[in-house]
DNA sequence: GGGTTCAAACCGACCGCCGGTCGGTGGAGC
DNA sequence: GCTCCACCGACCGGCGGTCGGTTTGAACCC
């Protein structure tokens, strides 16, 4: 008997599970690495997989649970802070999803390319998926306390809340586009216009509150570091 | 030899598998459905199947082009009629590519609620995908020209396309939940929100384009229809 | 402390099927 | 009757998933 059996408790084992299915996710995407990949990573056998996940399938909704719950806790205490306005609370909840974003890795790049890449569609869909059913409402309940301050003006806050998570998505094809080119020109055509929509993601949220244009600033700090560090990046790399 | 040989010209064999496929993802997903399956409904060997195809993906990729051609077609003549201003245009081009959207198939439900399935993620994706790549420079075309024309006004037509676009897909959890659900209250619910939501993103396109409250119109007979449809289908059906 | 017990944790051979390959072949058109 | 392309189908490695069996450690008794 070539290997002996070690044993761990319940929770050790299954977050061992997660973090390697985490790393081989990103970096080979969801489809292409396999239960017998990470069980090899693990140093476990099958069984031992399907001990405690019903299937891969279950490993990944885990995975983005995981992840919406991180992101929930970052950004929870922002509302219950009561020295603060809707205003206030709105911006640096967007700020504070952002830098989550950023913060959930050392390596910008290693954090971001392999999550634009197109194969990890699912893992990504799944993950944005799981965020946003936690984080909608908390960010409807701010929007409503503001328009009760009448700080914010919009009919139907919930929808609000869902528009701008859904637009926050919505450079995901451009980042993914901008770490992908080898092209420098193409590069900086790319980095330009991100700046751009984000500036003008900014006058939408803006609008769609009802606040005077410019309140909200998207094409922040933490997005020039994400272009400074994809600038290092990719035109030189190989 | 049991199976006498069958041989088709290129084109329509190619156009079979692609039918075939549409129909086979649209009911069971597209990781649900094996080559296998398909060969079987079309009725020839693997070795047709990978003559005509490089692999299962390419055939994705075909299906979502086909698509995406369908509905360049049904938009593009709307440009290039001359008589309309750049609101008319707007405004029969979103009109057409959510009746285009409804035309593709004679069964709505039929239609609808495969594409809206939790395992057609990447089916949905992919056409979306394929469809915003050609819509994308024809909605900017019109919004420029609207800048011209000062009928509309946004700093940045190509962010504003994008934008539209993007915002024209944040519906699909909604209506997927509206078609999913069993419990009558819960769906009217759904439905209720849904047209809370299509008024609300009438005038979030509105504002970003700098237009009057209420000139765009989204909660429309369409919409109506879908809801009616869906209103006599899956609460009282199985 | 040593013996007994029991469920949880883990093992790995095995299964059906998958996407994909390849040497071969039928038949339409010249 | 020859050529060439559409088509054939046995075959492959590897996939996700199953299952009867084995190990382990904590709880309990003496």
């Amino acid at each position: 008997m070539p290997f002996p059996r070690i044993v761990k408790p319940q929770v050790a084992r299954r977050d061992e599970f997660l973090d390697v299915a985490q790393r081989l996710f990103a970096a080979a995407g969801y489809d292409a690495t396999s239960v017998n990949q990470i069980i090899a990573a693990v140093g476990v056998s099958k069984g031992a997989f399907y001990h405690h996940f019903q299937s891969k399938e279950d490993l990944l909704e885990a995975l983005a649970c995981r992840f919406a719950e991180a992101t929930a806790r970052a950004t929870r205490d922002i509302i219950e802070d009561p020295t603060l306005d809707a205003f206030a609370r709105l911006t640096s909840f967007l700020a504070s999803m952002r830098r989550h974003k950023l913060d959930t890795a050392a390596e910008l790049r290693a954090a971001f390319e392999p999550l634009f890449r197109a194969e990890n569609l699912q893992l990504y869909e799944r993950t944005q998926r799981a965020v946003a059913d936690v984080v909608r409402p908390i960010l409807t309940r701010i929007i409503a306390e503001g328009v009760v301050e009448r700080t914010f003006d919009t009919p139907d806050p919930e929808s609000a809340a869902e528009i701008i998570l859904h637009l926050m998505g919505s450079n995901r094809d451009l980042i993914m586009a901008l770490y992908r080119t080898r092209d420098r020109r193409e590069f900086e055509r790319l980095g330009d216009r991100l700046l751009r929509k984000l500036a003008y993601l900014g006058t939408v949220i803006d609008r769609l509150l009802g606040l005077p244009e410019g309140s909200i600033e998207l094409a922040d700090a933490g997005a020039l570091r994400v272009l400074a560090c994809a600038l290092d990046g990719p035109p030189t790399a190989a």
